[in-house]
DNA sequence: AAGGATTTTGAAAGCACTTTCATTTTATCC
DNA sequence: GGATAAAATGAAAGTGCTTTCAAAATCCTT
């Protein structure tokens, strides 16, 4: 016989042959119970193995600590590593890692709705993604400490980095090398909920290149939905052209080997035919001698841990924004 | 009149002109709730600084809404990919995702200590670890539903591939292409803890090749750490052996990966003069163009938490073990 | 514009206990 | 032995919240 569910007071009562007020009253105030009685509920508590208090649940729950993360549900790697930096840095300490996905505007604001009210978190890590100051505002009010990962917010710790200057080290880079037809690959897929941090590595890469009085033709500016095969084939027009560029500078390593594919499908000679640079400097980036931007992923969400830790520990800190420097890894693709 | 009460959702209720339905509605599943109820309603918490009661509700809810993910540290992309699968199936379900990363044996004896007491899970996915008997009976006398993902255990539930199978399939495939020079690069760096699928898969691949009356030199069988150097190095030295393979077979995508940069510097080219053929399929695969045996790894995933859900929704329902069928993917590679 | 499907909502019935209050038992006293 | 106070007990009404179920409102199709 399975006693799978949890005793509770009706069943010792009933084991006892009392009523449950009786077993209650027990349980509180044993003086008003009559002695005989008491023996018995005692025995049928030992007997079930009963739990007085669902409260007991409740206060099991605050037992350990709680960190959440909400992150936009892991597609890109890029999201993936971040996340492991967060747990790496978490499992050293005694917290639980509680992971919210999102994945729709809405579900986000569902998410920012009720995570502080039924959340039962202590603090919060939010990867990737746009928060208004009205949540901001709700995240304080009910004192969770709160860290953001790549989106700034002026009342929250954030740990940015930059995306324009990472753009522009690309672009300098690429022009150093001598190279003067550099065409861009972003993506386009920007779910309406998320960031897009792409947009500012090209607004970078255009700096740079109007400072060297580089042309860049709109047709070299090109964003393909994040997917292997649109990237690859978007590369192979961009290679196709009458004119085509000597180095595609793309603002994701993920799409950085969609453009590699095109040019082993094409038989384009990388480096020597085309330079290609990426962004993110995934694990994968060294596998495909990727030169690359790298942002230090694992690190930001280690760091981000890290700040929302000592802010846990200590609410009086001052929120701190920290920015990461960007270094470009130099392989074999350019 | 100064309601010095704390407020209630009855309040909210009250204040947002709503009933306490809706309002319960609203903190644990805001999408069912209209957008500008929610908001009226969101205001009434913010002006009433309402803040749900643990207790009562710990007490109402007769479940905890969380399902635990015991995953080894993330460092193999696969490991990413179940758990993506895992994660996908959940946000639908409205069941909290708590992952614990085990970095250890003895790491994993504790969460098996600690997590069927304090864990308050409703259900426990373990993935790619080994359980032994006694936890399992730890965790069926708490009544914590549970399956495996790539470990088989009679008395609980598994999502299982046939890793033996799969190495036969790969040999076939390979021999079938013509080749008779084959080699065999694994991982070596099993953590005691985990669990070791490529020696499965060594299995079936000596099997064929067995039954092929096809010689594997001793030499021919090598493992390397999971890194990206060493397998590559380990690689290198196969090709340079003087009587190379004319074939690798990489126990995992990620280390054919490994061979398929070591062929690159060498000048070997793929796959007229080495063939590869990798396991996974992870993502990355199709950016490679590799060759490989397909597990539907996403799949895993969801599919263990379907499980899950079907018994924790009915208690009595036998444990099923399901293998997951393997496929041969062909790309550019072999 | 009708008809069906889907989404939003609220009334009411739990959940595991506590408390109130009425009832029964027992002890006490003359 | 009967009246009375005290002690022991249980029925039932909360507690703050969730969930089921059915009605109402809204959205599509044709």
């Amino acid at each position: 016989m399975a006693t799978n569910k949890t005793p509770t007071i009706y069943d010792v009562a009933q084991r006892a042959g009392v009523s449950i007020t009786t077993v209650s009253r027990m349980l509180n105030a044993p003086d008003k119970v009559g002695a005989e009685t008491r023996d018995r509920i005692l025995a049928a508590i030992d007997e079930l193995g009963f739990v007085p208090k669902a409260e007991a649940r409740a206060r099991a729950l605050r037992q350990t600590g709680r960190i959440g993360v909400i992150t936009p549900f892991f597609t890109a790697p890029s999201f993936v590593q971040r996340l492991r930096g967060i747990a790496a840095a978490l499992t050293k300490e005694n917290y639980e890692l509680v992971i919210y996905t999102v994945e729709s505007a809405s579900h986000l604001e569902n998410y920012f709705a009720s995570i502080p009210l039924t959340g039962n978190l202590d603090g919060l890590v939010i990867m990737s993604l746009p928060i208004s100051d009205a949540n901001v505002r709700r995240l304080e009010s009910h004192n969770i400490p709160t860290v953001l990962i790549e989106y700034p917010h002026s009342a929250l710790s954030c740990v940015e980095i930059d995306d324009v200057a990472g753009g522009r080290l690309a672009a300098e880079y690429l022009i150093h090398k001598g190279h003067r037809r550099i065409a861009f690959l972003g993506d386009t897929d920007l779910p309406e909920y998320a960031i897009h941090p792409v947009s500012q590595r090209l607004v970078g890469f255009r700096q740079v290149l109007a400072e060297a009085k580089i042309e860049l033709p709109e047709n070299f500016v090109r964003l393909a939905p994040y997917t292997q095969e649109q990237t690859r084939q978007v590369a192979a027009e961009l290679l196709n052209l009458p004119q085509p560029p000597t180095a595609i500078f793309a603002a994701t390593d993920f799409q950085a080997l969609g453009v590699l594919k095109a040019a082993r499908q094409l038989n384009i000679r990388v480096p020597e035919q085309l330079a290609v640079v990426g962004f993110d400097d995934l694990d994968m980036a060294e596998y495909a001698d990727l030169t690359t931007i790298r942002q230090h992923l694992d690190e930001s969400g280690r760091l981000a841990v890290e700040i929302l830790l000592s802010r846990i520990a200590d609410p009086s800190r001052p929120a701190q924004q920290i920015h990461l420097p960007l270094t470009l890894v130099e392989r074999e693709t350019a």
